[in-house]
DNA sequence: TTTCATTTGTGAACATTTTAACAAACTTGA
DNA sequence: TCAAGTTTGTTAAAATGTTCACAAATGAAA
């Protein structure tokens, strides 16, 4: 029952994305196939799900064996869009901009943090993980000449909403914030948001109640 | 129709938590209640759902009038658990680590850092943000004597399932995760898991697809 | 080659979640 | 006090997602 790529569910899109994770580590091991079964084991996602999200990828499986992890892999990087290097740019390099400059695995995951921008004349000139904080001002030109589509906010809440208008307006098309706010974006610009505290206080929740998922 | 908390969705419950952070903010300003409508503009909910979240959890909204903001919040942090504050501790204290202790909502949320650990000496001793990096081998003496059940790991992926294992034994009964994998609890404990990479790569697949949410 | 043990892909059943629609309840202002 | 306007809580229908169960396909062993 394979679907266009745009015709596959959300959820299985963000299980996929799961899988590689997983599967990206195995493709380190001895392995070379894997069945359902077992990626089931790996990831706590029931076999029966796993074998209908690929099944809208495409057939890849062979009964009686399982899945060539490699190919799987490729298969699920192309429909994700991260088949090639994704050149990324962070602004605001506090904390979590910092942290992210030094995140090891950015090219085992397909991405390049291409460039870093903070408006902290502190901050300027340094270079970080081999990154080199550049000022606040120089990013849009800098997008432009360097193709970039993707930027992840690491600024303080406050000023995140006017930065994604401004970066926005300049061309910039996807955005990644850190803030712990809903973010508003004209057509045809996409944001994802993450609140690194939200899953805590869910945490909580299952916690006093007993949930386990 | 109010249900135990235990049979409310657990993706109301996400939403009651998205809620919640929204209406803190409401709770600053001069507006004193709210209906579904407004709240769904803010929190880009549909206000039919947002009504329906809030039914499982009792009847708190006026007709012709909406919700009390105050009320809604110590109703939502009751359900949440989160109504007493959460005392939790950060063990590794790198990039991710650091960058929680100097995070400065965590009152505004619920939450203290009672405590951090790492088992780096150069870190132990130093204070950040006014929390003192205790070495590692203190850890379970302490959550013992304050009573902590839940722990925010930042500790490199590859130790990260161990450490858990070491935790839960000493009586910890919540892992809040930052590393991207999947971890393995024993029963009785319970664990959230964020991949900070994740959602920038379901960022990518619906820039390709054109995929407004 | 044949048999046996695996494992896939999928249709159908089941479960959960979202949405629309509206009577009833409340506010406001005349 | 009453009428007009607003918004809730709930029902039922629609949409979406998960799981089951099994025929068909394949690999592996004899
Ligand atoms: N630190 C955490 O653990 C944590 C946890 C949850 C959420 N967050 C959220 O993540 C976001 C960033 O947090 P943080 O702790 O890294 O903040 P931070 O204050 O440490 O860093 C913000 C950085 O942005 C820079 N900046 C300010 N204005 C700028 C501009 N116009 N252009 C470019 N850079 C600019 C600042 O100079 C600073 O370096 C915040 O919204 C915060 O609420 C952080
Ligand atoms: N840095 C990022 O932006 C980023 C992004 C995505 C995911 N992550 C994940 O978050 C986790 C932490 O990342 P990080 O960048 O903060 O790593 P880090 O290496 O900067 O920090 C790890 C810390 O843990 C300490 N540690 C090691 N063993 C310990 C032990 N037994 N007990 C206590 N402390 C110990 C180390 O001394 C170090 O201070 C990793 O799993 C990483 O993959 C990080």
């Amino acid at each position: 029952m394979k679907r266009k790529p745009s015709e596959v569910p959300h959820i299985s899109i963000e299980r996929l994305i799961l899988y590689r994770r997983c599967l990206l580590k195995l493709s380190c091991s001895e392995v070379f196939h894997v069945s359902s079964a077992v990626l089931g084991r790996i990831t706590n996602v029931k076999p029966a799900n796993i074998r209908k999200d690929l099944s809208y990828v495409g057939e890849y499986g062979k009964p009686g064996y399982g899945y060539e992890i490699d190919k799987l892999l490729a298969v699920i990087e192309k429909i994700i869009g991260i088949n090639k290097l994704q050149r990324v740019i962070v602004v605001g390099v506090g904390n979590i901009g910092e942290a992210l400059l030094c995140y090891q695995d950015w090219a085992a995951r397909g991405f390049e943090i291409a460039g870093a921008f903070d408006k902290d004349r502190r901050k300027m000139g340094r270079v970080i993980n081999g990154i080199e904080v550049r000022g606040d001002s120089e990013v849009l030109p800098f997008v432009k000449k360097e193709g970039i589509e993707i930027a992840i906010l690491a600024t303080p809440t406050e000023i995140t909403q006017s930065k994604v208008n401004e970066l926005a307006h300049g061309g910039m098309r996807g955005f990644y914030v850190f803030s712990p706010i809903v973010i508003d974006v004209p057509g045809g610009c996409y944001v994802e948001n993450i609140d690194m505290i939200s899953p805590l206080e869910f945490l909580v929740y299952r916690l006093k109640n007993k949930i386990s998922k």
